[in-house]
DNA sequence: GTCTATAACGCGATAGAC
DNA sequence: GTCTATCGCGTTATAGAC
């Protein structure tokens, strides 16, 4: 049983290994331009060994997803343990992923039609982190939409995915790229821009797009 | 001459039915789940006649790209015609690219790190209408600033690439995807969402976020 | 000559042999 | 763990049809 333990630590300190390369090389160059090749080289193993952990290129894009859920997750459950309002608990989180962005360490992967997508919806360590975050953070947002804070005219749902698109934003790569704004700086203009919204005098705005809204 | 110029017709014709192909194909399944064999099965041309248009996949999406930024350019050069405020303009140039990704027409190429980025930007019909496009909108944003219906605490070009990336927002899909809810009132929410920001009551939050943000 | 059809080459993902 | 094979896809080259 020794032996068994032993040889489990192994593979799964390999295994460890694995997802951080590719997390990191998600992160720099994105899922299409990342090779397996690439990938074992970093690790140092043979393609075989990779693919005795990992069935697919997919696999390990959805393995660094659920390291970077498991990373938000113990997030959220730590600022669940601090009280505070709904509204800053989500911008907490929101504040967090943009950390990990500037930190390089946000695989980047296409958003939108692609293989990748097919299989992270297929893949149940993703969707079940996915879900669980999802219902965490949707108390939040009714929550923050009971007490006046968010707008209650937009459908949680809509909350939900505009922050989890706020997590692998291009804006934050632009300005990064742009070099001209501090870690912080950046941080603080995505925030207000996501919450606060682009315009002033939210008021009339508001009243005119509710009309709409309101039907659903 | 008449025979040349029927000639350089004929290809100009099968170069748009190519671009439209592309543009349809994209906008359906991604750049990279769109092959050229597609492609050309679609036009019902052969391989190597693309390649005499297009001299690989990245100009294919470049040209399907400068498509739609001349249609942009266009509706902008409309919207000048009548006068409106500047907050009013740029709601309406966001409108009309949610209606083009609703119409299934917009384009979904990876926004990251690719091949495909560092063609683009090497591609100079595309990024001469894009810096056009930017100059326009900029415009549009200086005078919002200073008319204070746009938040001067952000610097303009964050306002242009937030802008930029609502065009390709995964959200809009989602909604899209999800089926509850018709396509005037996708639009009104992301407009809301865009422009108003997900909380209420801005004064505290663009306060306390100003700070930093000024620095800059 | 220009189009089409088809084959061929390179590269990367995947799988199996040793 | 190395090596080799296959397959898909972008790309190029070749050969035939009008």
């Amino acid at each position: 049983m020794a032996k068994v333990s032993f040889r489990e630590q192994v593979l799964q300190v390999r295994e460890d290994a694995i997802v951080a390369s590719v997390n990191r090389l998600l992160a720099e160059k994105g899922f299409d331009l990342m090779t397996v090749d690439e990938v074992v080289a970093d690790v140092g193993i043979a393609k075989a060994s990779l693919y005795k952990h990992f069935s697919s290129k997919e696999e390990l894009a959805a393995a660094a997803m659920v390291r970077v859920l498991d990373l938000a997750l113990a997030e959220v459950e730590r600022l669940r343990q601090q009280p505070a309002a709904p509204l800053e608990q989500l911008r907490a989180v929101a504040r967090w992923t943009m950390q990990v962005q500037l930190a390089g360490e946000m695989p980047s992967l296409p958003s939108q039609n692609s293989t990748l997508r097919a299989a992270l919806v297929a893949h149940k360590g993703y969707m079940d982190r996915l879900l669980r975050l999802s219902d965490l953070l949707g108390e939040w947002i009714e929550a923050g939409q009971a007490d006046g804070s968010l707008r209650a005219e937009l459908p949680p749902e809509v909350l939900l995915y505009t922050l989890f698109a706020r997590a692998c934003d291009p804006v934050l790569g632009l300005l990064k790229a742009a070099g001209q704004y501090s870690d912080a700086q950046i941080i603080d203009i995505l925030l207000l821009s996501c919450f606060g919204g682009l315009s002033t005098g939210q008021e009339a705005q508001a009243a005119a797009a509710t009309k709409r809204v309101r039907k659903a």
